[in-house]
DNA sequence: CAAACTCCCGGAAACGTTTACAGCAATCAG
DNA sequence: CTGATTGCTGTAAACGTTTCCGGGAGTTTG
């Protein structure tokens, strides 16, 4: 039968040889061909024919294996359930898409082992570069990014000296955002729900909350922090914990999901917001401004942060040899219901007030939205 | 400088060859004990030093193309924004990731040029497999699915005659729980805010709508009929249509985005939710307990229907002669705040009443939930 | 003690592609 | 008319792995 190899299998699917048998040329025509690198014009039409009668799709693993190049791009969080990251998911998406690759997506649930895990199995070359947005950080794991064998980019706070590629935003001024907002607003008892503060930006946003209550002259009442993790459950029942301790006239949450979280217990304990209790989130997600009341949220940029790691990762493949570079975007805050300034006295009842509240100026970097 | 390969290139990375030479063996040796298969005592000893010394990782790509596999599993969805499809991405993900696969997200935005593209992809075998939840579907589509080269697994309804894996719930039913269940807590100006009737579930959501009103003997007023697309602020603006012609007492929703979507609208009208209109979901996603109200939903099992598709597609990979299978999720309905019984008359001021409503029994196939 | 069997090893083929290289014909310049 | 240039083409190597196969050494069996 066939002299070199047994490309005519019946059973299997057709490889360039396959092609280039039906059309009477050497493999590398029919490849030269297909590629569109050259090729006489008669060469070009009997491939081309060939290939269209027995339906070639060339193989990428064997392309791969030749190029040393998948066209994959990894990206690593730590729950893909959180809206925060579906923005971010979105967003690096969109510039993986345009740069005609595609997108592998792992939920790494925080765990540094799995993290660290991942980054080793990088060296297997299944994907041409990796974005990791961490939220814990050690040594062991900043020296698997540093010596990984593809590019790896990181969104989130790095070292200052850590050779990696870095886009990311600042949680403390966004925290002293929201701080200012409320003080502003008139509120003095503001309280805290973080996540863990043994992660990056827990620890962050904790000394941003502690920093921007001292800067407006507040004294801070430990009662009115508590911690739980990252998660709507977990923001629920830390908030339950505080209140059943102290009585806030604000809570600051350290992203959305808590927030949302806060806003239940609020409610279930017969707290109105935020006419007794002023709520702000942090992320700024959809799931904001999906909430009733509206949630004000601090947004750290997430979809922004997205395409600039989407980018920085494209270049540094482009280019291996660039110097690390670091990039920020701005927090910026976004008011909205949960903590508008509120008429004094009991709710009017039956009366909805979305987007027909008493506006208050507030301060100019903040960056007031209509309702919806 | 060397023989027959260049494996002594000192910027590459290390091949089994490198390992081999420096253990002093032939690389199918070096190759049998990486895995785990023969090799006497002592060759092993001396091909695991190798391999550690030099930092040996195996090139998944090489191994991809000799075995045909690549361990890649992918899963083609319309949104990942939608929380109905991160319920299923992380039952797929669990099972994927105990069978040692990864897995390979796709968002096709419901477009069918989008889904055809990928299916034809799947002949360049970078993927073992494809979990697929098209919400259109055309014969070209289907076409496409029959004879793709990798095996397919559909999530959602397909023609009784398609040979492909197949898990689906009825959502007609889910719909008709709905209305019954509404029905029996007095209401009759039944709503329905539907996604595009050229989808699968539109039109089945639809028709599960008139059949069930019809079933109770209620005529059905179009005007309380209105469509949007999936997402929130379609929802919303198709509710706000509704609204502005109609005076339901009642909302179904075909999905929980559009049903917190109609939420915002009748609260932003001044509307008292469940007093006046009671909202019911569907897919019972984390959404809907996050909402204030809590959202009542028909939950569609889709994390069940992950959990199902997964294993198909796996017992498939490994068996591919099998017989096409299809698989059946019930619909169940959780009831919460949005659609319990209501005292009459206004509501009591300042008074949270989550999970203190006064309760109706409710019929016998619904499952009834606690307020969290 | 010879034959059969088991175990381990190394050479080489195979997976399917791209591409360096050399050969060859045709066209161009002198 | 001859030599250089250009444009295609085919052979074969390479990417890094797994695996078939044959051979050799050691062990068991008749």
């Amino acid at each position: 039968m066939g002299r070199k190899r047994l490309q005519e299998s019946t059973d299997g699917r057709p490889t360039v040889h396959t092609v280039a048998a039906r059309a009477g040329v050497s493999i590398a025509s029919a490849s030269r061909v297909l590629n569109g690198v050259g090729g006489s014009p008669e060469t070009i039409r009997k491939v081309r024919a060939a290939a269209a009668e027995v339906g070639y799709v060339p193989n990428a693993i064997a392309r791969s294996l030749q190029s040393q190049r998948t066209g994959l791009l990894a990206l690593a969080v730590e729950d893909i359930g959180n809206p925060v990251y579906v923005a971010m998911m979105r967003a690096i998406e969109a510039v993986v898409a345009a740069s005609g690759r595609q997108l592998l997506v792992h939920a790494t649930g925080g765990r540094i082992d799995n993290e660290t895990a991942l980054l080793r199995r990088l060296a297997n070359r299944y994907v041409d570069g990796m974005i990791l947005s961490p939220i814990r950080v050690t040594d062991d794991h900043l020296a698997a990014m540093v010596d990984s064998p593809v590019p790896v980019v990181v969104i989130g706070q790095l070292g200052a000296d850590a050779p990696v590629d870095n886009v990311r935003t600042d949680s403390r001024q966004g925290v002293a955002l929201a701080v200012a907002h409320l003080v502003a607003a008139g509120r003095r008892r503001i309280g805290f729900v973080n996540g863990p503060l043994d992660t990056v930006p827990g620890a962050a946003r904790d000394a941003g909350f502690r920093a921007a209550l001292a800067e407006h002259g507040i004294e801070l009442d430990e009662r009115l922090v508590e911690v739980g993790d990252f998660q709507y459950a977990a923001g629920r029942s830390a908030a339950e914990r505080l209140l059943a301790r102290a009585r806030p006239d604000a809570l600051i949450c350290a992203n959305d999901l808590i927030a949302v979280g806060a806003l239940h217990a609020l409610l279930a304990a017969g707290h109105r917001v935020p006419e007794d209790v002023a709520v702000v989130g942090m992320d700024d997600t959809e799931l904001a401004q999906m909430m009733f009341p509206q949630l004000s949220s601090v947004s750290l940029g997430s979809a922004e942060r997205g395409r600039r790691a989407a980018e920085l990762l494209l270049s540094r493949i482009a280019d291996p040899a660039l110097p690390p570079r670091r990039e920020q975007v701005p927090p910026s805050l976004a008011v909205r219901a949960s903590s508008r300034a509120a008429v004094p006295g009991p709710r009017p009842a039956g009366a909805a007030s979305a987007g027909t509240g008493s506006e208050l100026p507030s301060p100019a970097v903040v960056n007031e939205e209509v309702d919806r």
